[in-house]
This record gives structure tokens, C-alpha cells and sequence, in this order.
DNA sequence: CAAGTTACCTGACGGC
DNA sequence: TGCCGTCAGGTAACTT
């Protein structure tokens, strides 16, 4: 799926065509997500409705209306957004279209159906952070996801350092892909207890997660088999993978061999000899 | 409680 | 060609 870059991207390629519009009417292909699609609550908090905020929390997007009401959309892994005619014939897993005032929809497609779709009203719209978000940890950006708040957290535990961080309670957004792109860049081993890491290493690790993100935001995100933002083109951070899918060959850094294995069950890719 | 495993679903790919 | 196993960006409900 996309990850934090490609949310951000497809948040920001989605945005400058949703605001201000309103949306006419809402389809479903009847299908379940990965759980049940509010169809109902959708049409009845969002048709006649104008889109006044699109923006991007962890890897859910939010597109919020002028009555409050907040749909919120998490792409899994196969999930995408994009825009089309309204004649242009359904695509096979199309999952929801919504028609905008502008003759253009809004389509939901997603092959494996792992993303999901809410509604947040009221009280829980208005404190979002509290209620949808209340176990999702800061964003990798902001001044909360500092070396103290790692420090506290890792105390006295013995997680691998790639599963602490693909863990959304610690910190949103970053999954598999970037959670070895940054370990990588930072020279730390993906196994690492995270009791072992000190202030100082977490500090260099923050500052990478950040480049690395940012790096592949401004590139578009990644493509690895099926991304591709609201304009139909693919992303390109994909070119600068430093270990990601690069099993056997050799690291870009020192003459080893990126070595492969499984951290809590996701492929893990890692130098053996430059990431300690 | 922390950490590991499994399930959800479809499609692509490699081996035979 | 086709069948089968394996794997894939996420998340949450399980189990240990």
C-alpha cells in the first residue's frame, strides 16, 4: 500500500479538485472493504454537501465537509483514488464513486480490499484526535516524535527496533518500505532491541525517517507494483531504494551483500555490515 | 503487557 | 498451457 509519502501525494494531487466542489450523488459496488462501507451514513451526511478541507493524518486521508462530517479513507494496500468522467465505463474494483458538482467523480478502487471507509460526525468528527485517532501515534514531523518520547517508550523492551517502528502507536505512517530505507540510512540493524538504542541514535534515526519521507514525497512516492497518483503517473522514489527488494546485491554503501529475512513477519532488507 | 502469528483478499510470478 | 506455492505497500484480532 501506500505509505505515508503516497498518501501525501494522492492528499495533495486530490485536494486542489475537491475544495470547494460539492458532491452530487454516491455509488457502491455493494462489495465489503476491509469492513463494511458506511454507504448509508455517507449519503446522508455528505450528498448536497461542499468539501471544505482535504488533508492527510497517518495513512488515512480526510475529506472534510462543510457540515462537519469527516470521510475518512485508508487505502490498504491496493487502494487509489482517482478522477474521471462520469461516462468513463466502471473499472474492475471500483468500490465507491462519488459524482462532485463539476460532472468529474471520485473514484475508490482497490483490488485486494484491505482499505477502509468511515464517517465521523459530531462529536467524534470535531475531536478526531481523541476518538478515531486516539491509539495512532505522532506524526514523524512533528516536534512530539522526538528522541525523549523514543527513549521512554523502548524502555526495558526488546522489540526490534523495523517492528517498533512500522507500529502506528509509536509512530504514524511509516511502514515496511520506508521503515527499512530509513534503518538503512541511519546504519542501524533492523533486529536492534530498542532498549540498546541511545538518545543520540534515535535523534540521527528521526532525522532520517524525515529525509527519507520527504525524499519520497517530492518524488512522487514510491511504485511498486500498482501506485500511481491522481494523475495517472507513477511515482519515482522507487529509483533511489538503497536496500528495499535489493536482496544479494550489493550495498550501496560497502562491498557486502544486502542480506533478506522476516521481522515480525514482513520482509526485511538490511546491510550486514554497515547497519549495526 | 509485550511480541509474534494469523487472517482478511486478489493477482503476479516462478517452478514444475 | 496450467496448476500450485509464495509473495506483496496494512491493520487488527488473535495467541503465546
Amino acid at each position: 500500500m501506500p505509505e505515508l509519502p503516497e498518501v501525501e501525494v494522492i492528499c495533495r494531487g486530490i485536494r486542489p479538485h475537491l475544495l470547494g466542489r460539492s458532491i452530487e450523488k454516491i455509488s457502491h459496488n455493494g462489495k465489503m472493504l476491509r469492513l463494511p462501507v458506511p454507504v448509508d451514513a455517507m449519503r446522508l451526511h455528505l450528498v448536497g454537501r461542499e468539501i471544505v478541507e482535504v488533508k492527510r493524518r497517518a495513512k488515512y486521508l480526510q475529506i472534510i465537509a462543510d457540515n462537519g462530517t469527516i470521510l475518512i479513507i485508508h487505502l490498504g494496500m491496493t487502494g487509489n483514488l482517482s478522477f474521471f468522467g462520469p461516462d468513463t465505463p466502471p473499472a474492475r474494483h471500483d468500490h465507491v464513486h462519488l459524482l462532485l458538482d463539476n460532472d468529474l467523480e471520485l473514484r475508490y478502487n482497490d483490488t485486494r480490499r484491505f482499505g477502509s471507509l468511515h464517517i465521523l460526525t459530531g462529536h467524534e468528527a470535531e475531536d478526531i484526535e481523541t476518538t478515531f485517532f486516539s491509539t495512532t501515534g505522532p506524526e514523524p514531523f512533528s516536534t512530539a516524535f522526538s528522541p525523549e518520547y523514543l527513549v521512554n517508550l523502548a524502555r526495558g523492551r526488546v522489540m526490534p527496533v523495523k517492528s517498533f517502528l512500522m507500529t502506528n502507536q509509536i509512530v504514524a505512517g511509516v511502514g515496511n518500505i520506508y521503515a527499512n530505507e530509513s534503518l538503512f540510512q541511519a546504519a542501524i540493524s533492523p533486529q536492534r532491541p530498542i532498549s540498546t538504542i541511545s538518545r543520540t541514535s534515535w535523534q540521527h534515526l528521526i532525522t532520517c525517517i524525515r529525509q527519507i519521507l520527504s525524499q519520497a514525497i517530492e518524488c512522487g512516492g514510491s511504485t511498486i507494483s500498482d501506485f500511481v497518483n491522481v494523475s495517472k503517473e507513477s511515482g519515482y522514489f522507487q529509483m533511489n531504494f538503497q536496500v528495499y527488494g535489493r536482496k544479494g546485491q550489493p550495498c550501496k554503501r560497502c562491498i557486502a551483500e544486502i542480506n533478506k529475512s522476516q521481522i515480525g513477519g514482513r520482509a526485511s532488507y538490511y546491510c550486514p555490515k554497515c547497519q549495526k
